[in-house]
DNA sequence: CGACGTGTAAC
DNA sequence: CCTTTTACACGTCG
């Protein structure tokens, strides 16, 4: 019996969801931005709606950036607001929990489901589902989504980008091989710029001549391990299994208002990360082992450092352990100057579900 | 093997 | 002009 993954994707859901609750912007395009704080415009484009998109404006780009490319065009910005589509998005992720035997949701605008039982393998009832699943979320919240069904999730991630936005792409275990032959490596699903220049460099420009290209070769400039995947990647196999997430870590990270190698100045905004992360931990109810800190000093280098501790879930320890690591900063990297910092906690381990004798 | 640091990728 | 959060692989060290 095959296997039959779906991957559900929500067309540019920030847009989406703030063309809904603001009607005078339908129709228009529509930016909506991580701004940074450091002046007017700094930060990033989080989510351009599809007319933006068409003028050039896409996620990534500074602020600036777009800006400058709007001009004059009626083009409207608007600041993130995570709260409310976080809301929205845990309405859709419930209803999709009930389409499917397993869900794994995977950010806050795209989940996996793993439907094959329900469909006995059978592609046109995977087809029937997605169908229901876009109607569903349509009715009762007004955006479109995309959706692949594949044999695998990588497979279903790339059907579901296929063709967007409210698309509905079906990739059958038999057809795997002509869907992936002419695909750009960039195409694929785990190869970003940095593969892609490699591989390019060794003449492989789609996924059919990656398939097959010569194994050793590949190894030489990626390792062993990674050449294999590299290649399984791009014939389509996927083995990894639809499954809920438990998170590995939990990090803030915020722009400091300038570059700066001022450690009580560092720490202060280390301080305030950690509250927010504090609230985090608590709702995640979980203890960690492992803190960081992070850094991104002048050039956008990341600098990490981390120490391991005893398992706690005091936000307090956390922030002492930062403190010690920040300090050690400077000695390590002299004349750094720092321009974002943030705090993360990893190794974690989760509370256990509260049993009190009235459960039984 | 666990801990730590770095690089790549995706959202 | 340059955000935020997470995951994973790999090399190195002890």
């Amino acid at each position: 019996m095959d296997r039959i993954i779906l991957h559900v994707d929500l067309d540019s859901f920030y847009a989406s969801l703030e063309e809904l609750r603001n009607k005078d912007v339908m129709g228009k395009p529509l930016v909506v931005c991580v701004y940074s704080g450091r002046s007017e415009d700094s930060g990033v484009v989080s989510t351009a709606n599809y007319k933006a998109r068409k003028l050039g404006i896409k996620s990534g780009m500074p602020i600036a950036f777009a800006k400058r490319i709007a001009k004059e065009k009626n083009v409207v910005f608007l600041p993130v607001d995570m709260e409310y589509y976080r809301t929205v998005s845990d309405r859709i992720m419930e209803l999709l929990e009930g389409e499917a035997e397993v869900m794994e949701q995977v950010s806050v605008d795209e989940a996996y489901l793993d439907v094959t039982e329900k469909t006995r393998g059978r592609w046109v009832k995977a087809e029937e589902i997605a169908g229901n699943i876009k109607k569903k979320i349509s009715d009762r919240e007004g955006v479109t989504c995309s959706v692949g069904a594949g044999p695998n999730k990588l497979i279903a991630k790339m059907a579901s980008k296929h063709r967007k936005p409210d698309g509905l792409t079906v990739v059958k275990e038999k057809d795997v091989k002509s869907f992936l032959e002419n695909m750009p490596i960039l195409g694929l699903h785990g190869i970003g710029p940095k593969t892609a220049k490699v591989l390019e460099e060794l003449g492989v420009e789609t996924a059919g001549e990656l398939a097959s290209f010569d194994l050793p070769m590949l190894a030489e400039k990626f390792g062993e391990n990674t050449a294999r995947l590299l290649r399984g990647r791009a014939s389509g196999i996927d083995d990894s299994p639809v499954e809920p997430r438990e998170r590995q870590q939990i990090s803030r990270i915020g722009t400091l208002k300038e570059d700066t190698g001022d450690i009580e100045e560092i720490f202060n905004k280390i301080k305030e990360l950690a509250e927010d992360l504090k609230g985090k931990i608590g709702k995640e109810r979980v203890y960690f082992r492992t803190v960081s800190i992070i850094a991104v000093d002048t050039n956008l280098k990341t600098h990490l450092k981390s120490e391991t501790i005893a398992e706690t879930d005091d936000i307090e320890a956390a922030l002492k352990v930062a403190r010690k690591l920040l300090e050690g900063f400077p000695d390590e990297n002299p004349e750094t100057l720092l321009r974002r910092v943030g705090i993360r906690v990893s190794n974690l381990v989760y509370k256990k579900e509260q049993t009190t004798l009235k459960d039984f």
